[in-house]
RNA sequence: GCCGAAGUGGUGGAAUGGUAGACACGACGGUCUCAAAAACCGUUGGGGCAACCCGUGGGGGUUCGAGUCCCCCCUUCGGCACCA
């Protein structure tokens, strides 16, 4: 067969796409007798924009790697869906005046489409909707097995209201503490929510992460996340009432030092303790902090601040009393929400201390630097011995801390304990677009599951699900739908309005993939058992710690009800970088920046425009940066206008060959004609060599070649050997250039050779280069394929394999340095021992001019590679 | 602030502690052409005629040898629990 002169990319990448949809290549069938590869990346949220080519980055080179795992026989599972609950969504519809409903069928089929246009290989006979009701049915049925389990509870959580709107609001729509629609100063109410307790199995989510291959980092950020401590919890009497206050610390050991106490803004003692003297700058104080983020709470180097509540404790160590205050940089949410304050060991303590006065008291001096802590400039952490109290001259360390804790034991104090940092998953949302809390109000009976059969809890179809303006989903404004009955007792009841968070959908969707279309189940077993748990899972990493968290607990919590076989839902995991582009935007000053001010501050901020907006600004206001794509900033570049100018397999090259994997890339175009042109240099050199192409006639011919020929077959199995290493660590990068190098290398022979002449090297590298072509750029392999009289689909093909006899080099360019620096390159065998290759670079003229005469101190010699004169 | 990741030519990037800059883009020069495009060939980190010297965000250190390991610092990016 001959093909074309001209590499026609739009035919080629039509009739391939068509043709693997006839023969439906991509649907996934359990097949016992082979083993299984469940790749997944995250599903997205098909919002209105459309996938950019940045969206590519990820799915281009996850597509690579399947289709290479199909070919080296894995029965491959590669499904898609849409994650299509949740307030970006609600937020689109409601300012697009859409149903969101069909709003966003209408968006996933065009990301569908998107996604077939660079030929990715998903099974979509098994495509899933998260805000279907035949998925969150099961969403539902899962929240009410964990519901069962104790999992699931309700209890009082703040959330941020905006007064004017009369709504709640998402973190992210508070900005600089004020709402991001009316700029009204935002409040926290207290609101009955539903929580998953996810602090039960803090200690096994730990544990798990040693079974699983994922990038430390991400383990790094999970560890930390969980936080686990040990410490002690001490409890401290206050002074004049039966109270005691509870705190945890994990240096119970420097309690000898506690000078003063400290609880959170929000802890339920204030109200309780606070003298009158002292009531009013309190409650000033608390409603204050109630307008600071936790993240500027936390902030370690901002400057203190604090009210003192005008109570006393004893501190049960020493009998002393330590006055009682209150600080933002106490947290409610973790420990017990009050901390004993040694200023001497801690340096938020410390600086707290010094601007309110607070007594210093070391409990540990280093020896020969011994000061009063009046002295101190700054905490000491770690180092010294103890010099009060009774463990004087005990060292600073763990040891003491696990005897002063058996010390609390012994006399009642105190005891130890482990905590974490980890707080439980709060999943209620007071909005209209999330799967509906599937739990019944009943006033004799209290809250009651929804029976199985009555799942779905749907959401009602409305026109209108604006805010309900007391702060509960706008679902207690419909009647049909807050009016039931209890399932136990038949009499007049009350829905649940609050509907789940997208973390909830996002937590199982992995699961449904092996069994998507059961309306029976959420899953069968047999075909679960087969396909999970997901082998590879790739997505952002800023996905590191909730997402990737809620799913592991999920996952363990079926586990223990005996629901899956597996306690880890994803074995691997790989985090890609993000694509961003030269966006215009306007500098903003503090003022603008909504800092709050009176005239023309310092450049803080920066606002993207859109191109048409630019103009309207003087040029010395404007700046570039380079910004994530999204369809507010105008930056969007679509692969479908790429795929049009250079064709699909040209922009999958190109994404696979800009940068590694994780990294960030800035987009621009000017590097997509290197992967145009390699296709093209490819297609050339196949087109010559099509027509009569005989597999068996070079397989006799290719042990006899000698010269460059037989250098090309080295090339031709190293290139196999390193391409193959490459996909399986996930580094595209390197392998598209191994394969720019190999084709190189065949070009250096043809070239040589007279023309219409074959050369079984060449006739070699070309059937190998075919199939290992084929993950990377799989429409063009395919028509290659057919080009030189081969039948059937690349993906059923099997990858090809090195001959590592073939890819041994025989020579080696030996490396000699002098005190480290190169000075000379030696070739010689490559099977030469180390005597050898020392005798070779002590001989060369440059070693001896350098040495002038002295005799080596030393001689270092790397096997193969290089030898290095040290004198 | 805390946790995590990253910083290498004009540009994207390559490099199990062992030749820094593979492979590309761009630029420059050339071949082909009436011309252009395409394609092909060559040069391309900085300095120096050269021998050589200098170079991987900054400063220290370990080592025969450091882009790579350790300590401190700077910058950028991701996350910080209601965006998901």
């Amino acid at each position: 067969m001959t093909l074309s002169e001209r590499y026609e990319f739009t035919e080629i990448e039509k009739k391939w796409q068509a043709r693997w949809k006839e023969a439906n290549l991509f649907h996934a069938v359990p097949d016992p007798a082979k083993p299984k590869f469940y790749g997944l990346e995250f599903f997205p949220y098909p919002s209105g924009s459309g996938l950019s080519v940045g969206h590519f980055k990820n799915y281009a080179p996850v597509d690579a790697f399947l289709r290479y795992k199909s070919m080296r026989g894995f029965n491959v599972l590669h499904p898609m869906g849409w994650d299509a609950f949740g307030q970006p969504a609600e937020n689109e519809a409601i300012k697009r005046q859409r149903n969101p409903r069909e709003m966003v069928k209408d968006y996933a089929a065009n990301y569908r489409s998107q996604l077939d246009l660079i030929g990715l290989s998903y099974d979509w006979d098994r495509e899933v909707n998260s805000s279907d009701p035949a998925y969150y049915k099961w969403t539902q049925w899962i929240f009410l097995q964990l519901y069962k389990q104790g999992m699931a509870y309700r209890s009082n959580a703040p959330v941020n209201w905006c007064p004017n709107d009369k709504t709640v609001l998402a973190n992210e729509e508070v900005v600089n503490g004020r709402c991001w629609r009316c700029d009204a100063v935002v409040e926290k109410r207290q609101m009955p929510q539903w929580f998953f307790k996810i602090t039960a199995y803090a200690e096994r989510l730990l544990d798990g992460l040693d079974t699983i291959e994922w990038p430390e980092g991400i383990k790094a950020m999970q560890r930390n996340w969980i936080g686990k401590s040990k410490g002690a919890e001490v409890d401290f009497q206050v002074d004049g009432y039966d109270d005691k206050l509870r705190v945890f610390t994990t240096r119970p050991d420097t309690l000898w030092g506690a000078t003063f106490m400290v609880v959170a803004p929000e802890h339920p003692i204030v109200a309780q303790i606070t003298t009158d003297g002292q009531r009013d700058a309190v409650a000033a104080y608390v409603k204050r902090a109630e307008h600071t983020s936790e993240i500027d709470r936390a902030a370690e180097g901002k400057e203190k601040t604090g009210v003192w509540t005008g109570a006393y404790a004893i501190n049960p160590v020493n009998g002393e009393k330590v006055p009682i205050w209150i600080a933002d940089y106490v947290m409610m949410g973790y420990g017990t929400g009050a901390i004993m304050a040694v200023p001497a060991h801690d340096q938020r303590d410390f600086d707290f201390a010094r601007k309110f006065g607070l007594a210093i008291i070391p409990v540990y001096q280093k020896v020969g630097e011994e000061m009063p802590g009046e002295q101190m400039t700054a905490a000491t952490i770690g180092g010294g011995r103890a010099v009060i109290g009774p463990f004087i001259g005990e060292p600073d360390n763990y040891d003491t801390v696990g005897k002063v804790i058996s010390h609390l034991e012994e006399n009642g104090l105190g005891k130890g304990v482990v905590n974490y940092k980890l707080r439980d998953w709060l999943i209620s949302r007071q909005r209209y677009w999330g799967a509906p809390i599937p739990i019944i109000h009943c006033p004799i009976h209290g809250e009651v599951a929804v029976p199985d059969d009555q799942l779905p809890v749907r959401l009602p179809d409305v026109e209108n699900y604006q805010p309900s303006g007391t702060g509960e989903s706008p679902l207690a404004t419909i009647p049909e739908f807050v009016d039931t009955v209890c399932p136990t007792c038949g009499g007049k009841a009350r829905r649940e309005t609050d509907t789940m968070g997208g973390f909830a959908c996002s937590s199982w969707y992995f699961l449904r993939f092996a069994d998507p279309t059961n309306d029976d189940a959420a899953w069968n077993r047999k075909d679960l058992d087969y396909w999970l748990p997901v082998d590879m899972y790739v997505g952002g990493a800023e996905h590191a710690v909730m997402h990737l968290l809620y799913a592991r607990f999920w996952t363990k919590a079926l586990h223990d009800a005996g629901l899956v076989g597996f306690d880890e839902p994803f074995k691997q995991l790989r985090n890609q970088g993000t694509v961003l582009a030269y966006t215009p935007g306007l500098k903003l000053t503090g003022d603008e920046a909504g800092e709050g001010g009176d005239g023309d501050g310092p450049i803080e901020d920066w606002k993207a425009l859109r191109n048409d907006e630019v103009a309207g600004y003087a040029a010395d206001r404007i700046e570039y940066r380079w910004t994530k794509m999204s369809k507010s900033k105008g930056n969007v570049v679509t692969p479908d206008e790429v795929a049009s100018t250079y064709g699909a397999d040209s922009l999958r090259v190109y994404e696979m060959f800009v940068a590694p994997f994780e990294e960030n890339v800035q987009w621009s175009e000017e590097g997509i004609r290197g992967s145009s042109k390699f296709l093209g240099r490819v297609w050339r050199l196949v087109g010559q060599y099509a027509e009569g192409f005989d597999s068996v006639a070079w397989r006799d011919g290719a042990s006899a070649v000698t010269g460059k020929e037989k250098a090309l077959r080295r090339k031709t199995h190293q290139t196999i050997a390193k391409v193959t290493d490459d996909l399986e660590n996930f580094r595209f990068n390197t392998a598209v250039a191994a394969m720019m190098e190999w084709v190189n290398a065949i070009y250096e022979v043809t070239n040589a050779l007279p023309a219409g002449t074959r050369s079984a090297a060449v006739d070699e590298a070309i059937e190998a280069l075919i199939p290992v072509l084929a993950p990377f750029a799989p429409h063009i392999a395919d028509e290659l394929w057919e080009g030189i009289g081969k039948t059937g689909f690349l993906y059923r093909e099997s990858w090809p394999t090195a001959d590592p006899s073939v890819a041994k080099a025989d020579e080696i360019t030996l490396v000699v340095q002098v005190n480290g620096k190169l000075r000379d390159k030696i070739t010689c065998g490559a099977d030469l021992d180390n005597a050898a290759l020392e005798a070779l670079a002590l001989a060369s003229p440059k070693v001896a001019e350098l040495l002038e005469g002295r005799a080596p101190k030393k001689v270092i010699v790397v096997p193969g590679k290089l030898v290095n004169v040290v004198g």
